[in-house]
DNA sequence: ACTAATTTGTAAACGGCCATGACGAAATAG
DNA sequence: CTATTTCGTCATGGCCGTTTACAAATTAGT
């Protein structure tokens, strides 16, 4: 079977789709599978009013997804006699409808995740329920392609044969990785804590199912995006593992860039006559808010929990490290300033492994951006995703695919 | 008659149309529309095999265009026997097709611009043509909207007549102001070098023809995308007038940003701790290669024509003005690399002054942007279009929104 | 309890739109 | 002058959402 890459970054119904007859169907089918998923369990008639179209419809697409195992008919919504409550809507008249959900039965999205210090890899259903998932701890760095890529195939067959044993089957894989991934949605073009280097992940995992690689970054924004609550759908998700990333999101869309590396905000100057960088250039963010950098600044060594180090110091007190990172809050917000002045967000979301010191860098970070901004500045909030964004944002880009072109996962599937 | 804001940002055929067979319809009037305008005279095969569908289909699309005054038939290309070369394809059998024109006599694109120094209104027809203009000059600093958009009215009256005389009706007036304006496309929140705040211009123009206002550096970067040769989909256009402005330009698409006021380049930190901005912060972009910035620079007054100036100075082997404008471009190369890491866009375009000065900017802005880049540095270019940039893109964007949605201008036209 | 009103889901007829296939028209190739 | 190729159009057919009608299921009112 072929394995294309998924369209990670779409977000509506699939766009680009032929507009003849079976390309407005296939869309037709994509919102109402979008309809259903979002706004819980529905009624025909109530997706179709969602919709715009008429209820008549909404039948024969909905039957269709039936047939396809994408949805899932409830019953009708109870009127209110039978049995305790029945949860439907109290105190409407007329026939109650037959509710619909997304089938928590058919396909799965698997998602994986490369980091430095463990492997991880889960199993989404439709509605979004994690119902498998595996880890292996035990460090990464410097460790060759293949070795790590078979431990990681070895955990995604353990997650697959779980999900098919609770009726679900896999409909594709995504991997997040930390390092930044060409657009063919397979490469890693460079990841300098693994040190790989234009490693093609396509050739080291399964082909049985579509494949996507993506920063980590990116997942852990589109995650926010998913999943987070009150999540606009302009915004900047910033993340830090040992780089620094950035999702840049705009009206749903993740940006990606002409080659793929949009979100390098690690290497944005910040003083243009700073040290000295990797990248070859002075004072990028990296060489003030990175982990190596704050750890630095803060009289620590590298170690292993990196992140729990400094958290737990800076609850303690530690005066060292609580300036350490409110200097690297206030060169974020530098950066941000300057990042929020291009894009005009409606919001900054930290993630990854700043969530966990938020605590003492988000009111550097706030204020300087505020200072910085002329009317209101633009707000900063923290992901309750924490560590976990970019896994899910993997999953998820998979169900996300399944939700944007349901015709084509049902073919796929006879 | 209503008159409802262009969606400007619209790329492809229009979108977020109902998936219905009349949206289906609508979408592939505009695909034929754009077909014939981007590819040149096209018969009826050829935009078939263009826009994917067959041959019959387009047939009944094109009628309907032609019916409405949308294209034209230029008759049956020349089989290379009458008169001279028809300058039809040579050497293909079979019988010639019917060469099919965007019209040259129907709806036509205002497009007025709002500057410092000078009024201008232009009317373009769907060929991309000129058809009428007007100038006023005249300094507009400080002055009150209600005569300056008086004064602009009636530019917009006598292009209007002169385009009418030549057979165009216009489908709307597009404005391009040196500030920041709204998403509502209509209000003018502020034009610092105006001093005008909170301004509905909607309230000030004839609401003879659907208006939409917007920033001249985004007009700019538009015009750039319509206008320029090899410009890719995914760029930055820089543009500086008085202030500092970018247009933010990804997969055809122009970012606004949540308020529109994305691409505010000029208050990009350059040095945190330089010199205090009039927008709170400090060391932005502005005070370096802002024009008030690089004429103290170079010990000049501000003057009338600040560019021709500078220009002339340089040239004449300056070498305070050199200096200046070199570390301008310093200043910007910094900027930039910022926002490329950001956006990875395929590359940089200069327009605007800067254009005329870009001799004397470009060596140091590329050689700060290749120093902080790993790997290739994003390409620097120069547009061609000049201070018409603007003028050109606001003109332009009404004849988008007709190749976008033809039937509704058809429909506003019945 | 019984009727009226309301809402849901489905079925049949309708209309719009693109695809298919055939055909005449207009050119080139030999 | 004929065979071939391509263009534009027409008639036919199939797909798809809409319209209209109707049975089913529930609430509101008497």
């Amino acid at each position: 079977m072929t394995a294309p890459p998924h369209e990670t970054n779409s977000a509506g119904p699939g766009r680009a789709l032929p507009d003849t007859q079976q390309g407005m169907r296939r869309r037709n089918l994509a919102r109402v599978m979008h309809a259903v998923s979002a706004e819980g369990p529905l009624s025909r008639a109530a997706v179709a009013s969602h919709i715009g179209l008429t209820r008549a419809a909404v039948s024969t697409l909905v039957d269709e997804l039936i047939r396809s195992g994408l949805l899932e008919e409830l019953g009708p919504e109870r009127p209110g006699g039978v049995g305790r409550a029945g949860g439907a809507r109290p105190g409407r008249v007329g026939r109650p409808g037959s509710a619909l959900t997304v089938s928590g039965h058919g396909p799965a999205g698997i998602g994986a995740e490369v980091g430095v210090d463990h492997l991880a890899v889960c199993a989404v259903d439709l509605r979004g329920k994690v119902r498998a998932r595996a880890v292996r701890h035990g460090t990464n760095r410097g460790r060759a392609p293949e070795p790590v890529i078979g431990e990681l195939t070895e955990l995604v067959r353990r997650v697959v044969a779980e999900a098919e044993q609770e009726g679900l089957w896999p409909a594709g894989l995504a991997v997040a990785v930390p390092g930044l991934v060409a657009r063919d949605a397979r490469t890693v073009v460079r990841a300098p804590n693994l040190d790989w280097h234009d490693t093609d992940l396509g050739a080291l995992l399964p082909a049985e199912f579509p494949l996507t690689v993506d920063n980590e970054a990116n997942f852990g924004g589109l995650a926010e995006l998913w999943l987070g609550e009150d999540t606009p759908r302009d915004f900047l998700h910033v993340s830090a593992e040992i780089g620094i990333g950035a999702a840049v999101v705009v009206d749903g869309h993740l940006l990606r860039g002409t080659r793929g590396f949009a979100g390098e905000l690690g290497h944005v100057p910040v003083r243009p006559d700073g040290p000295e960088c990797a990248c070859g250039g002075r004072g990028c963010l990296e060489q003030y808010a990175g982990e190596e950098a704050v750890l630095r600044a803060a009289g620590l060594e590298l170690g292993e929990d990196r992140v729990g180090l400094l958290a737990g110091r800076a609850t303690d007190g530690d005066e060292d490290v609580r300036r350490a990172l409110r200097e690297a809050g206030t060169a974020l917000g530098v950066a941000l300033t300057g990042a929020v002045n291009l894009l005009d967000p409606e919001g900054v979301v930290l993630g990854g492994a700043l969530a966990g010191l938020a605590p003492w860098l988000v009111p550097a970070l706030r204020s300087e951006l505020a200072r910085r901004t002329a009317g209101p500045a633009c707000p900063v909030s923290v992901s309750r995703l924490g560590s976990e964004g970019p896994l899910l944002g993997a999953a998820h880009s998979v169900v996300r695919a399944v939700l944007d072109d349901p015709a084509a996962v049902a073919a796929d599937r006879a």
